[in-house]
RNA sequence: UCCCCGGUAGCUCAACUGGCAGAGCGGCUGGCUGUUAACCAGUAGGCUGGAGGUUCGAGUCCUCCCCGGGGAGCCA
């Protein structure tokens, strides 16, 4: 019995016949030469069938419909003519399962609403596939990184008591008769969690009930946080471009031909960081913001048209420091010289991307967040344990959360972030 | 929550100032020994999102509703 290999092996198979399992993502035919095209995750290769394969076989490369599954066997030909430089000359198919309707997605441009309807058939078209293969490397990457500098995967409750952020829509559930959120950051947890092991990270899904309608926006999105004790602002700073880097180069160098397919070009992204990122204060931030004609008060968050405009003036990263301690949560750590500023920065993307990162430097003093707390207008009751963390061994810690999909959106080109997951959850769509 | 755009064949879209409902793709039938979202010929396919209204006449104009898309605010 042949053994089974992957559309990604062929190049060493040359000249070998081999069994290939898959779907049909495709077929052409010229009378008496017919064009199979296979995936199977891995890849895709054509498969040529002439009247010389099996009657069945050559009668089947025909009729089969689009993602069709079948079982294929032939030899590994090197052929210039071919997508991807290999193509099978098939011997014999057989198919495993024959679709009884036509598939829904055809080879040509859909409409987005549709797409979105049929997103668990829409993740097996040529570009989606690609997309998820990256954002499975990013994943990776992230974790190699974070293993490579001896830090923790950890993990944080999804199902919270408390929100992080008081003024943050949450999704409220019933919990035993107690109303209880899904986790909106896994900080704070992760502040607790740092006192136990150090360095800590953590890669998990998220949840906003703002009713935001943007490529920009899922009520469910994956965070990659991290959270350092003894880490102060400014080494902050140094761990996330690292990463940023590190993930970006990964991706370029073993991810070549997915970024190949979504005609995202490495280079594009390589010179993005290869110098070290730009830095702006918030003040700074402001005035570029004016001078590119976007209007902004002082004291305003960044909205989406002054990130576009900092984000356009660098073309690479860039982290904006120091916001305004009004306008940032309350476990922010105020700036020594500046208490009316905290000690955060956000990261933003090049290319309109937005905020990629936002981090700080926590509180580390019982009084002082005491004093945020009261500030925030929040009760003091739901955060003791939190709290508590500064009464026992407090120490100066730092981290940060890095928004997954936008940062394989960044990567692979995408104009919106509904691709960069499988089953994206947005305001008025939670199926698929 | 607010602002803008849209809903016509399975899909993507046309249809002038209100005047016979159209094309491409996909499907089906046939043709082609190197196709690249193949090509060529033929063929089937419609309650124009829903309800009301104006009009001799509404896909087209008006009102309300439903659904989808984009953006703002907020954020990652």
């Amino acid at each position: 019995m042949m053994e089974h290999v992957y559309v990604e092996s062929l190049a060493s198979h040359v000249g070998q016949e081999v069994h290939l399992k898959g779907w049909v993502a495709g077929k052409r035919s010229s009378g008496k030469v017919r064009f199979l095209l296979l995936r199977d995750g891995t890849g895709m290769v054509q498969c040529v069938v002439t009247p010389g394969a099996d009657s069945a076989s050559f009668s089947l490369a025909e009729e089969l419909p689009l993602e069709a599954s079948v079982e294929v066997w032939g030899t590994v030909r090197e052929d210039a003519r071919a997508p991807g430089g290999h193509e099978l000359s098939l011997t014999r198919v057989q198919p495993v399962h024959i679709p009884s309707e036509d598939f829904p997605i055809a080879l040509k441009e859909h409409g987005v609403g549709f797409l979105m309807e049929h997103r668990h058939l829409w993740i097996r078209m040529r570009r989606q596939v690609p997309i998820l293969r990256l954002r499975d490397g990013i994943l990776w990457a992230s974790r190699q990184f974070f293993k490579e500098r001896g830090f923790v995967a950890t993990e944080s409750p999804i199902l919270v008591g408390t929100s992080v952020e008081g003024t943050t829509t949450l999704f409220t559930l019933d919990y035993f008769g107690r109303p209880a959120y899904l986790s909106q950051s896994g900080q704070l947890y992760l502040e607790a969690t740092c006192a136990a092991l150090g360095k800590v990270y953590w890669i998990g899904p998220t949840f906003r009930a703002e009713k935001s309608k943007t490529r920009r926006h899922l009520t469910e999105f994956w965070m990659l946080e991290a959270e350092v004790a003894f880490l102060e602002h400014e080494g902050n700073l140094v761990l996330q471009e690292d990463l940023v880097r590190y993930i970006v180069e990964y991706a370029a160098s073993e991810h070549a031909a997915d970024l190949e397919a979504l005609e995202r070009d490495p280079r594009v992204l390589l010179d993005q960081v290869s110098e070290p990122f730009a830095r702006v204060t918030y003040a700074e931030a402001v005035q570029l913001v004016r001078e590119a004609g976007v209007e902004m008060e002082e004291g305003d968050d960044l909205g989406a048209p002054a990130e576009d405009a900092i984000s356009k003036h660098f073309g690479r990263p860039v982290f904006v420091e120091r916001f305004p301690a009004q306008i940032k949560p309350f476990y922010m750590k105020r700036a020594p010289d500046n208490p009316h500023q905290a000690l955060c920065a956000d990261l933003i993307g090049p290319e309109g991307y937005g905020e990629l990162i936002g981090g700080s430097q926590r509180v580390d003093s019982e009084e002082e967040l005491e004093r945020q707390l009261r500030e925030a207008g929040l009760p003091l009751e739901p955060y003791k344990w939190y709290v508590d963390l500064r009464k026992w061994g407090s120490v100066p810690h730092s981290g940060f959360g890095l928004g997954v999909e936008r940062t394989v959106a960044w990567i692979c080109g995408l104009a919106h972030l509904r691709e960069a997951i499988p089953f994206p959850r947005m305001l008025d769509r939670i199926d698929p």
